[in-house]
This record gives C-alpha cells, sequence and structure tokens, in this order.
RNA sequence: UCCACCAUAGCUCAAUCGGUAGAGCAUCCGGCUGUUAACCGGAGGGUUGUAGGUUCGAGUCCUACUGGUGGAGCCA
C-alpha cells in the first residue's frame, strides 16, 4: 500500500515501506513518523500491544532508518496526519550508522543546498517537487488540447544564438566546439514550417553570471512557436496557457500548496483575460512611482514589481524599443522604434515569466538586423533559409519553468523549484 | 564583472567598551502509555575559515586570501 491510498484501507491489516523521518516516545509508547514517497503518516509501538522484540526495535530506530512495517490503520485525531497505524511488526532494512545531517531545527542554506541529496526528503521540498511535477504535466497536455507538437530540440548546438559570451562550451569531436543551448526557438521556427503549431519543454543554459532570487545556469524552458500567429495572437495564448496551468494545479495539487503554506486566493484570480499596457503606458506609470526611468531603458527586476503590484493577475507589457530586443523581433508597422513583442510579468513580485515576440518573416529585413547586431551573418545561414522557402509571420514565446513553479508555491527563491539545482558557484551534488 | 554582508560546537546562533568560549537542538545515559519541531534530569563535545599584523591581552580591531549569501547588470 502506498500512503497516498490511506484512506481506502481503514481497518485493514496494510503493509508500509518507507522511512522513518522522525520518532517521538512516552516511556511504554513510540510515535513514530513515517514517509513512503507518495505521503505520511504516524505510527504507534505501544509495549502492551506488540512482541518484545518489535518494541526494542522501535527503539533502536534512528533517523531516516529504513523500513517495512505492518498493521492496522485507523481514523485518528491525534495523528498529524488523521490516519494511524497500530504497529504489529516492523522488518529493519537499515539502520544508519551516523546521524542523519539534516536535523528537526532549522539549516542555513549553504548547509541545505550541500545537503540537496538528502534536503529532498524534507516534506516542504517534497510538496514542491509534487506541485513542479504538476506544472510540466499541465503545461504538456494544454499544448496537446490545442493540437500542438511536441518538437525535441537540441541541447548540443553549433554557434548560433543571440550573443555567444552567454553560452557553455564543451570539445566536439573534429568540428571544435559545441555550445549548450540557452533557447530551441530557432529550431522550432524550423519546425512551424513542418508542423504548423509546436513547442519544447527541455532544460536550457546560460552562463550568466547571475547571481539572484530569479536565476540558474541550467533551467527548465518551454517554448511554442506558431505560424501564422501575430504578436496578438501570441499573448492570448499565453494568457490560455498561463491560466490554464494555474487551474490545473489548484484542482490537482492545492494540498501541497497549502502545506506549504501557500495562500490560494490570489492564484483563483489567475484568469483570462490578463491585463496588457504597452511599454510607453509602462514607462508613465513608473514615472509617476517615481522611479528613475525614461523612455528607451530597459524595465529592471525592481520596475517590474512595479508595475506587477498594480494588478491581481499576471500583467503583458507589450512592444518594448528595437534598440533594448533580440535581432530577429518584428518591427512594429505603426511605429518603426518599438517591435512586436511582451514580456509577462508575475503577480506578488515574481517578475517575467514569459518573454515573447512576433519574428521577423522577411528575409532581407533579418539580413539586415543581423548585420546591425553585428552577428555573423555565415552562421546564421539555415535560419535565414527558413524565409527563402514560403516565409509567412510567425510567433513564439519562452516560459521559464522554475520562476512558474517560484510564483505558485511562493518560493523565496528559484533554486528549491528544481530538484538539483545549478548556480553560478554550486555544481555539486 | 561590480557592490554589500557573513564565516564561533555536528546544526542554528550568543559572547556588552578589546579582558575566563556560552545556549538551544542533535548525540549518549536516565524518566514518562497520546507524543505533535514532545517534554523533564544528567553527560560528552571548541586550533572561533586560513595566513599575517596591532596590543599587556584579539572571537571582537587592521590587511590579504578562501568559501558562502544577498543584490546590480543580463535574462526565463
Amino acid at each position: 500500500m502506498y500512503l497516498e491510498d490511506v484512506s481506502d484501507h481503514v481497518g485493514e491489516n496494510v503493509e508500509i515501506r518507507g522511512w522513518m523521518f522522525n520518532k517521538r516516545s512516552s516511556g511504554k509508547i513510540y510515535f513514530l513518523q513515517l514517509r513512503d514517497g507518495t505521503g505520511f503518516i504516524q505510527a504507534i509501538v505501544e509495549k502492551s500491544s506488540v512482541d518484545e522484540e518489535v518494541f526494542k526495535t522501535a527503539n533502536s530506530l534512528r533517523i531516516e532508518s529504513s523500513v517495512v512495517v505492518g498493521g492496522m490503520i485507523r481514523e485518528d485525531k491525534r495523528s498529524p496526519y488523521g490516519y494511524e497505524m497500530n504497529i504489529k511488526d516492523i522488518k529493519v532494512i537499515q539502520i544508519p550508522d551516523e546521524d542523519y545531517p539534516i536535523s528537526k531545527k532549522e539549516h542555513g542554506i549553504d548547509f541545505l543546498m550541500t545537503h540537496r541529496h538528502l534536503w529532498l526528503r524534507s516534506k516542504r521540498q517534497f510538496h514542491v517537487l509534487r506541485v513542479r511535477d504538476e506544472v510540466i504535466k499541465a503545461t504538456r497536455e494544454f499544448y496537446h488540447s490545442k493540437k500542438f507538437v511536441l518538437v525535441d530540440t537540441p541541447i548540443l548546438t553549433g554557434a548560433i544564438g543571440e550573443s555567444a559570451g552567454e553560452l557553455f562550451s564543451v570539445k566536439y569531436f573534429d568540428l571544435g566546439k559545441a555550445y549548450l543551448a540557452q533557447t530551441g526557438q530557432l529550431y522550432l521556427e524550423a519546425a512551424i514550417m513542418a508542423l504548423g503549431k509546436v513547442f519544447n519543454l527541455g532544460p536550457t543554459f546560460r552562463a550568466e553570471k547571475s547571481k539572484t532570487r530569479r536565476h540558474l545556469t541550467e533551467f527548465w524552458m518551454n517554448e511554442a512557436e506558431m505560424a501564422y500567429y501575430n504578436s496578438n495572437d501570441n499573448m492570448i495564448l499565453q494568457e490560455e496557457l498561463v491560466s490554464y496551468v494555474v487551474k490545473k494545479v489548484l484542482e490537482r495539487a492545492s494540498e501541497h500548496l497549502m502545506a506549504i503554506g501557500r495562500d490560494i486566493k490570489p492564484l483563483e484570480k489567475v484568469q483570462t483575460p490578463f491585463p496588457r499596457i504597452s511599454y510607453d503606458e509602462a514607462i508613465k506609470l513608473l514615472q509617476k512611482k517615481d522611479f528613475d526611468i525614461k523612455w528607451g531603458d530597459d524595465i529592471g527586476g525592481d520596475e517590474e514589481t512595479g508595475i506587477s503590484e498594480e494588478f491581481d493577475r499576471p500583467v503583458m507589457v507589450y512592444n518594448y524599443p528595437r534598440s533594448i530586443k533580440a535581432f530577429y523581433m518584428q518591427p512594429d508597422p505603426d511605429n518603426p522604434k518599438v517591435v512586436l513583442c511582451n514580456d509577462m510579468l508575475a503577480p506578488e513580485g515574481y517578475g517575467e515569466i514569459i518573454g515573447a515576440s512576433q519574428r521577423i518573416h522577411d528575409p532581407d529585413l533579418l539580413i539586415e538586423r543581423i548585420k546591425e547586431f553585428n552577428l555573423p551573418v555565415e552562421s546564421y545561414d539555415w535560419y535565414i533559409d527558413l524565409r527563402k522557402y514560403g516565409t509567412v509571420p510567425h510567433s513564439g514565446f519562452g516560459m521559464g519553468i522554475e520562476r512558474l513553479v517560484a510564483w505558485i508555491c511562493k518560493l523565496d527563491h528559484i533554486r528549491e523549484a528544481i530538484p538539483f539545482a545549478r548556480t553560478i558557484y554550486r555544481i555539486r551534488p
């Protein structure tokens, strides 16, 4: 039996295979706190109702002993989990020789990250990782319900991307250097000409020396790309995606959100349509709120918070100046100083979770822009090719999975939103 | 790359003006038949990150280094 199904087994004699994460005692009775990977339960060992050998075994168990216990399941309000097992039998798999490093009291973040392989067993981490699983599951579901096709983009790539300084490089046989992908976008742009609407979901890598609560060097990104979508179609898809994922997490994983103390009321408001403001309006709003910012400046972390706190759901800021955005973004025909793009900012101070744009589909304009950015035209040969054979207007975006999870769980730092975080000064465990 | 802060027991932290190295938790021993980060009594546990300097005297002040944390820029 797994503990997630405990309510179906009240009154039955069952076996739990798991670990003891804490033990309390009161002389002739032991309260064993057990987990099995799917849930938690309290199990009691009464001296008067078990063999002497079983009672001695209970006494010898240390934190994180692995055990198979047998007994009767009861409902009991005195248990922290509502259910309790009366243990009849304990089979020890292993009693650790050493003290378990993670104690019931607080730890510093350095210590916890060094022991991440053990920290994962803690309750809070258990719940966060279950929410992450649900976020990814709902994301995939959403695309398949919209008839998108999954296209897995490569992780090893040649030198192509936005700028090579932010890439991790590896030696690649006789071909020199390969780079770890920081986006699959260009490949998805190729795929839409074959499949129409496509998405990916996988790891991406940035060698930026970013040290903030919103950055990892390896993070999971979902990207989508759609033929014949303009920037407006693109924004509609994004708000449908994010509201769908939040709704599904609330439906299927709210017990986990509650267990980590997340107030779910703000999440219940995440419904379409999301508010939209143009970059121009955003600058005016920020100036009114006394931010030191002028037209043409990029919108930084504090500014993002300043905008998003005006709204009760994610807000989309659209049409940024072309000078601060990537070369492949389509200029606005009504205002050539801006490009057709948008960021989605999560509420509650979580900042950017999506970066999106309509892509340039005209080959000459694309080449002009590549040159304007001082990028090597040769290495974009196949990307330019896409515009030479039946080019169409198209749009797409990238969504950071960890940022989404961090917001939904209201985490202090993105590193808890991924099982094994890769940050600038940490590559183990 | 830049700025700020931190480093004392296994863990989390104290140590007043520069003047005897301390507590809680964990561990071990003892007590308790309903504990809820259980509780109560007792015990063991220290080259104060490393190297130098100032001083009668440095955990405390100064310099460098190492490791870490938070932030900026950049981004998802």
